[in-house]
DNA sequence: GAGTTCAGGTTGTCTTATAAGTTGAACTCC
DNA sequence: GGAGTTCAACTTATAAGACAACCTGAACTC
């Protein structure tokens, strides 16, 4: 009894994985899918069948089957049957909004990726944007020069400039991924935002954002954006790393 | 009877989705984590406790669970209870190993979103990287050229020689999904690298991106690395429009 | 031929039962 | 008192049965 590690094993005990019944189904499930034996829109087995081809009970079955289908990879039709789902944009849809849901606490991270994307937005707004989406975008200005003082309105049309920004440089994917990075940020933004004057600030450097879009030039607007997010970002390094918990 | 359609509601009738019981409970527990009110580590109450607490059943309940398990969101112990994770990292790889196939016709919009994040990558390589990561990254490269001929493994090498940088860029999320990224892109890029002088080309790109970072210069990585994906991107929208079915 | 009815199959959900694992308190023994 | 054992009370894992809601297609009616 007495140590064996130091005798024999040493780092040789491998943690053993053991999967449930579901998620075995659920592996070799989606490796039919990958494998191309299971080609999208095909109906697969009925449940009490694949009970008894996987030999388990329908509960186990079900857990499967049912992860599979709130991921996106399968779609289920009462009555009808499972099916594999036709396309897979749900399917990554979903599982980043997990992922981007367990990344709330690491503001800095999520700053980084709309520094990244919206550099880029802003840059093809400038270059695609109609006459509409820039009046569009002055409305919104004009509405958040107006909710200055009040502190919610202002961020949720500051939301809203940025998100039109990155709807007119025409990208859903990226319009989607910015959206659910706000509303990841929202509550940790909310501090940083609420010093004296920082609504003015955000006012003042939308401005000048907006004019280099509605003057065409992408350069200035990719540059202006970056600044605008990179202060942001600063200001809320600032004050996490003075008020307490840095980590 | 007739035509309601041009009368009243034009596009007015909204698909109904009903979520079934067990999504449902899953997108409450995943906004729990959002929300910050659900820690990782802390334990859920047991499964019976959430069946009175939910009013469902505890099948039910048991799928939305165990599709979180599965994903890798939850952890469960039998014997102990369910908890939340500790770790994300297992998330996301759980979902690759299913990575699916078939599919391209977002090849564009995923390309985009690698263009800005990867420009960002890049350029933050060049600022932090250590001699460790470098010396990987020339290993990646000497692996590449000597694959050349293996369209297979040059594709493993381009694709670990990028992550690499992302990952050296220390932004988890980033790495992530350039991750998620590049396991969609997979196979709607295989017909595009497959020309001939097309790994001699990239890996002459990468020689060019890995110079830059080795001198620590991240405004030519950033216009390299952006180079470099825009003229994938370019040649990607050659061939789907001139071969066949362009959407 | 148009509409209705109905049997058989499908998923959705709840319930009950049992197996298997963990925990911590009580107990025994030296 | 301390080490080891036992055991009750909890947990999840899995199975099985019952019923509701739903779809399909064939048979039937008019």
């Amino acid at each position: 009894m007495a140590n064996i590690e130091s005798t024999i094993l040493q780092n040789k005990f491998m943690p053993i994985d053991k999967t449930s019944l579901s998620e075995e189904i659920a592996g070799q499930i989606m490796s039919l899918v990958s494998s191309g034996d299971l080609m999208p829109g095909q109906k697969l087995p009925s449940e009490r069948e694949l009970c008894l081809r996987f030999g388990v009970g329908r509960s186990s079955l079900r857990e499967a089957l049912r992860c599979l289908t709130i991921v996106g990879v399968l779609e289920t039709r009462v009555g009808e049957g499972t099916f594999l789902a036709m396309n897979r944009d749900k399917f990554i849809g979903k599982v980043l909004e997990w992922r981007v849901a367990t990344e709330r606490k690491n503001v800095e991270n999520l700053m980084k990726v709309r520094l990244a994307l919206e550099t880029e937005t802003a840059s093809n707004a400038a270059l695609n944007t109609t006459e509409d989406e820039v009046r569009k975008l002055e409305a919104l200005l004009a509405k958040m020069k107006a909710s200055i003082g009040n502190p919610e309105q202002v961020a949720a049309t500051d939301i809203a400039f940025h998100l039109g920004i990155a709807e007119a440089s025409c990208n859903e994917l990226i319009f989607d991924l910015l959206t659910l990075i706000r509303s990841q940020l929202e509550q940790g933004l909310m501090k940083v935002s609420a010093f004296p004057g920082a609504s003015e600030i955000a006012y003042n450097e939308h401005v000048l954002i907006l004019n280099a879009i509605r003057a065409r030039d992408p350069e200035s607007a990719k540059a202006l954006m970056r600044d605008h997010i990179g202060k942001a970002l600063k200001r809320y390094v600032e004050v996490n790393s003075s008020a307490g918990t840095s980590k």
